[in-house]
DNA sequence: TAGATTGCTATAGAAACTATAGCATATCGT
DNA sequence: ACGATATGCTATAGTTTCTATAGCAATCTA
């Protein structure tokens, strides 16, 4: 198993175990946040109908993901498979605002990305 | 180079690139949320400050996350090194409750203590 | 009993990250 | 001018992580 980042404990990136820098060794695995993120959205689901909104996710890596989410309190098993805990639902509401930032930064980069051979497309 | 995740091109997880999925691409790096949050913490900054910084980062990556950063438009060079961009500082600013968030994670991993057991106290 | 669905493991190869050394340029003190 | 220092960054090697795919054991369904 792969090392599960927890506050207090060092972490990739530092020794004290920042919570902050724990909570971003957890986050900033490939997937952790989209499967936070999809499990919020399409709430209680089975690993399967999981695997396949996470499109290209390999099962070992969802697997991975969820046992390091489970253990960070985030994510619990439930009847139906698996679903976000209140604190899981809690980390994803902090995460929200990230969906209209993102759409923000796409539309900026719409905009400055690309100077070569734009559909000169001026928004409002 | 390590491919970019923009949106609005097949990122990892979604062929689609949808913004989120993109912007989760990109933060969902090693030390990607880290760098950023680093360098909007301390300022402008020299690559090996922030090589410093970051405790255990290798160059490498280091050079290859900001290049990707630089790409995104959240960080761009500065006579004294490199900088996070008004676009940078906004995100940085969305992650900034996940510093507190990451402190009341920490309390409550504490004092429910055993990562694994049967189903935990979803609530009160 | 056969089929479908479930959670998950196995394996191999590719990609990403770490650790460390070191280069080329620029700036500094003398 | 000359060495010492600091800068941004590349090179190499070894480890870890992720993808892709196949498939197994257990549980339901009929």
């Amino acid at each position: 198993m792969t090392k599960i980042p927890m506050p207090g404990t060092p972490v990739r990136g530092s020794k004290s175990g920042a919570p902050i820098m724990a909570l971003f060794d957890l986050l900033g695995r490939h997937w952790a946040m989209g499967v936070l993120w999809t499990l919020s959205e399409i709430g209680p689901s089975t690993f399967r109908r999981l695997q396949q909104e996470c499109e290209t996710i390999s099962p070992a890596a969802l697997n991975t993901r969820l046992k390091e989410l489970q253990a960070a309190g985030f994510v619990h098993r439930v009847e139906s498979g698996y679903a976000a805990t209140d604190l899981g639902l809690q980390l994803y509401r902090q995460l929200l605002p990230l969906g209209s930032f993102s759409k923000q930064w796409a539309e900026h980069l719409s905009n400055e990305g690309t100077p070569i051979s734009g559909p000169t497309k001026p928004e409002a």
